[in-house]
RNA sequence: GGGUGGUUAGCUCAGCUGGUUAGAGCGCCUGCUCGACACGCAGGAGGUCACAAGUUCGAAUCUUGUACUACCCACCA
């Protein structure tokens, strides 16, 4: 037998095991017939990521999901993998270039840098996979992919090809969100807006042909002025009415621009006179096409202003400029006022930069075609969403989908695979590349510079790390796959998407349920960030604390779908947690020698009152976590568990079987030791999802030779034990009792080291009946010397006495308190509560309370003096009996 | 402006289909080095379940409204 440490340590057991259960090969998959697929697809983290909480979170909730699905017999398969993130690796990279050679991507070239990201990726990418392992996760390392990989790449250029044939990818001219710092379009989703304090500048703006009048125009952007086409009012605006259609002098400029009447133009806000900027504003733009405006671009894609602008302000960035711009209207006597205007900023989600809506062409995917059969499936619940609240999101952001701006202005990421012919402007998507042109013959031929938004490799992910567009037999045996866990801040990027994609491409949903997380958040409730430093290193609370507290510990915090606050309080509960099992199997296997059959479970008859009780209390447990899991309560699972193991095996069963343990009766022992270890082989295997290291460690203690690692172990089965209502019963009486004397013991402050006289009087004959039979236990638990059980007992002189259901207890106290102290207590405590009643009773006196107070105040505070009272005259009885 | 959550003990949160005396962990108080565990054991104090009205034999739970708070979507020149 093995001897175990007095504390759990992990990190011993940790890397071992994972090891071990890697070469075995229980973390590979491969189709068999024989066996229902299990399949799970990570959502692949960045490959420039580094681990945090929240994957600690997601990964720990996907491998309970698959651990469970491979203990009941599934063939479980759980793929790995990382995402290229394009602009976050580019930048990533081009900062590395630029800290340690002091170059660009531009010294390069395009080819050459993508080789040197290639590099890159190969030596630092990928950090995070091998940190997971860390954590226990039992993914199918074998089918690790990347969405730039060979295989995928390959889907990406079919799914561009197909969508383009079908019409639904088209190039167009938007104003899109333009990354001054990246130098690429962004989509919506990728724009995050923050609230800033910033002004509103009022500006006059010179009439053509009437000396001295002047527009006054509001904005928050001066500097897009100089690319002002028009200036625009409500047609319903009377102050405006005779102005329309005139012109207007744009200051600073030789430009004379139209004053046109649109009904966008709100009349309350500002002047109710607008500057119109159809380049640089997506609603200026739509005005723009409306009344035929001329386009200006004034700004450079580092959004400085280029040549389209008066000499003076070429060059400057787009914040100097608006300085400047302010400064010389000023001067010319064109400011009218300035307001402070609290307004909300686009930033760059990946780069941290306001955004600049540009004017540009851009490749998109039309999404309403492909949005109808996503939204069926959500909603008829062919695919559940859990928690189902994130329907309505779902829904209203399908309803009013737009179109996917898919192309990105970077070098790492799928190259848009569309050719033209510069000779004959032949344009095609195309599967391979062409050398010659297939219309004219030449030569000549161009590929889109642009590359692919790294969603557009994401939304394959199920199917296209499966091999698709080949229909080969992973593909027909995982697909569709099984649950999706994420965070639901990615619904609209990814999980939305991947229903499009799943339908669009393989004629079927891509997987059953969705599970979203919670955001973890810090104690203050802000968002986990670098940048405010509040997101603790998993690492190094594995390294403190270990995996299993770690994974157990966020699984009773992570309630379904609410966000959830870290706090290593939190993790240190997982790990009292695990050393708290680590001593209860150490206790067990104390007493367990060679010749015990682990795994079986005594014979029925020989079953006593606690026994069947600990083993209905298992089942009841087992019962319930697989309804919790079912359900993706993973917090409530966790609970049950802690539950069951910490409050009834260890405080109970545990306790009242260890007389039986060290008695001579081994008949009785042998049953104890067996429906201990049965018990305790049970709850390491509802553990083991939740916290595989040391469950497999101490399973290696309790499984009989023959049989497998834990891992591929059988999942417990609820039918262990069909009646034992009756054991229930007696246990709680007896449980009642234990607990009413020890109560009494510790109120009357009886040392623990001494032991008391008990009289149990009242009740039937039956419950008296019951608590002779388990005498042994109340001797025991509950420190009872002379245990006295009959129907008619009197109360004793200086006891103490409690009542459980119809049964009175009484402990006599001579002798077993120290009377000075006691009396000194009982003293203190009177005073206290006559205190209390005397504040009660000036309450309930005062007129004003009574008759003001709603009723049900007024009888709470008289109860409480009924109760008050009740308890001072005991205190009271019992000091005068101790004065004697 | 539209939507979705949250408000329960000092703190962080459970409480599922309305049903005994509303629970847990941490913290606090009292007492314990009794041979699994002080990362522990036994006991205890602490609640107008945000507020108001309603439905009901019965409401933390259902309905309506209010307040505060967090997030999401759209627009704000």
């Amino acid at each position: 037998m093995k001897e175990l440490s007095k504390t759990y340590d992990p990190k011993h057991v940790e890397d071992t095991w994972y090891s071990h259960w890697e070469k075995s090969g229980y973390f590979h998959s491969e189709p068999n017939k024989e066996k229902a697929p299990f399949c799970v697809m990570i959502p692949p983290p960045n490959v420039t990521g580094m681990l945090h909480i929240g994957h600690v979170l997601n990964n720990t909730l996907q491998d309970i999901l698959v651990r469970k699905a491979r203990m009941e017999g599934f063939e479980t398969m759980w793929l790995p993998g990382t995402d290229h993130a394009g602009i976050s690796t580019q930048a990533r990279v081009e900062r590395y270039i630029r800290e340690t050679e002091g170059k660009t991507r531009h010294d390069f070239g395009r080819e050459a840098f993508v080789e040197r990201i290639w590099e890159w990726k190969e030596e630092y990418g990928g950090m995070i996979i091998r940190q997971l392992r860390k954590l226990g996760v039992s993914c199918d390392w074998e089918r690790e992919r990347f969405t730039f990989d060979e295989g995928l790449s390959e889907a990406v250029r079919e799914v561009f090809v197909r969508l383009y044939e079908k019409g639904l990818i088209y190039k167009g001219k938007r104003i899109i969100n333009w990354c001054p710092a990246s130098h690429t379009a962004l989509s919506d989703e990728e724009v995050v807006f923050q609230e800033e304090n910033g002004n509103l500048w009022y500006f006059k703006y010179p009439v053509k042909g009437e000396e001295g009048r002047y527009l006054i125009i509001a904005t928050t952007r001066p500097e897009t002025m100089l690319g002002d086409t028009a200036v625009a009012v409500n047609p319903e605006d009377k102050r405006y009415t005779d102005l329309i259609g005139k012109t207007i002098l744009l200051p600073l400029t030789d430009r004379e621009i139209p004053i046109v009447a649109d009904s966008y133009v709100d009349m309350e806000f500002g002047t109710g006179a607008v500057k119109i900027t159809p380049a640089h504003d997506p609603n200026d733009y739509e005005i723009g096409l409306r009344h035929n405006l001329n386009f200006i671009n004034i700004m450079n894609v580092d959004a400085s202003m280029n040549d389209n602008v008066p000499e003076k302000y070429r060059g400057m960035d787009r914040y100097e400029c608006r300085k400047t711009i302010v400064k010389d209207l000023d001067e010319l006597g064109l400011l009218e006022k300035i307001e402070d205007h609290l307004h909300k900023v686009g930033y760059s989600e990946r780069a941290n930069v306001p955004i600049e809506p540009r004017l540009s062409e851009q490749w998109f995917v039309k999404m309403e075609p492909l949005a109808k059969p996503a939204l069926e499936a959500v909603n008829s619940g062919k695919i559940t969403f859990n928690p189902e609240r994130w329907v309505k999101t779902y829904n209203h952001w399908l309803e009013n989908i737009r179109d996917w701006c898919i192309s990105r202005q970077l070098w790492w990421g799928h190259r848009i695979p569309v050719f033209t012919c510069t000779d004959c402007g032949w344009e095609s998507a195309e599967r391979k590349d062409p050398t010659v042109c297939p219309k004219c013959g030449c030569k000549n031929i161009k590929q889109d510079e642009d590359v692919l938004d790294t969603w557009f490799s994401s939304w394959l992910w199920p199917f296209s790390t499966l091999g698709w567009p080949e229909n080969n037999e992973d593909l027909k045996y995982y697909y569709p796959t099984q649950d999706l866990v994420t965070a639901p801040d990615i619904i609209f990027f990814w999980v939305a998407r991947m229903i499009m994609a799943g339908y669009e491409f393989m004629g079927e949903l891509p997987f059953k349920n969705v599970y979203f997380t919670g955001l973890i958040r810090d104690l203050q409730g802000r968002k986990m960030s670098k940048s405010l430093g509040n997101s603790p290193d998993p690492l190094d609370v594995i390294e403190q604390y270990g995996a299993d507290a770690l994974r157990y510990g966020m699984m009773l915090i992570a309630p379904k779908g609410h966000d959830i606050l870290f706090d290593t309080a939190q993790i240190e509960l997982g790990r009292n947690f695990m050393n708290k099992l680590w001593n209860a199997s150490r206790f067990v296997l104390m007493n367990v020698d060679e010749n015990t059959q682990m795994g079986q479970l005594p014979k029925d008859r020989d079953l006593e009152t606690a026994d069947k009780w600990i083993l209905a209390q298992l089942k009841r447990t087992i019962e319930s976590v697989d309804k919790n899991l079912a359900e993706y309560r993973f917090n409530d699972a966790a609970k049950d568990i802690y539950d069951f193991t910490w409050n009834y095996f260890c405080d109970w069963y545990i306790e009242l079987i260890k007389s039986r343990l060290y008695s001579d009766d081994t008949e009785r022992k042998n049953t104890a030791l067996l429906t201990a270890v049965f018990v305790l082989r049970n709850i390491v295997k509802l553990l083991h999802p939740f916290a595989p290291f040391i469950t497999e460690e101490i399973w290696q203690s309790i499984k009989s030779e023959t049989e497998k690692d834990l891992i591929v172990s059988e999942w417990p089965k609820a039918e262990i034990l069909s009646k034992a209502e009756k054991a229930v019963k007696e246990m709680n009486l007896l449980m009642g009792v234990i607990t009413a004397i020890r109560t009494i013991r510790s109120e009357m402050t009886v040392p623990p080291s001494k032991k008391a006289d008990v009289l149990i009087g009242g009740g039937s004959d039956l419950t008296r009946d019951i608590l002779n039979e388990q005498k042994d236990y109340i001797h025991s638990l509950a420190k009872v010397e002379n245990l006295t059980i009959a129907a008619g007992v009197e109360k004793p002189d200086l006891a103490s006495s409690a009542v459980v259901g119809d049964l009175e207890i009484f402990v006599p106290l001579a002798g077993l308190i120290d009377i000075d102290k006691e009396k000194e207590r009982l003293e203190k405590e009177i005073a206290g509560f006559e205190g209390r009643i005397r504040g009660i009773q000036g309450k309930l006196n005062n007129p004003n309370f009574v008759s003001r107070a709603p009723e049900n105040v007024v009888d709470h505070e008289r109860n409480k003096l009924a109760k008050y009272e009740e308890t001072l005259a005991l205190l009271k009885e019992n000091y005068q009996k101790l004065a004697k």
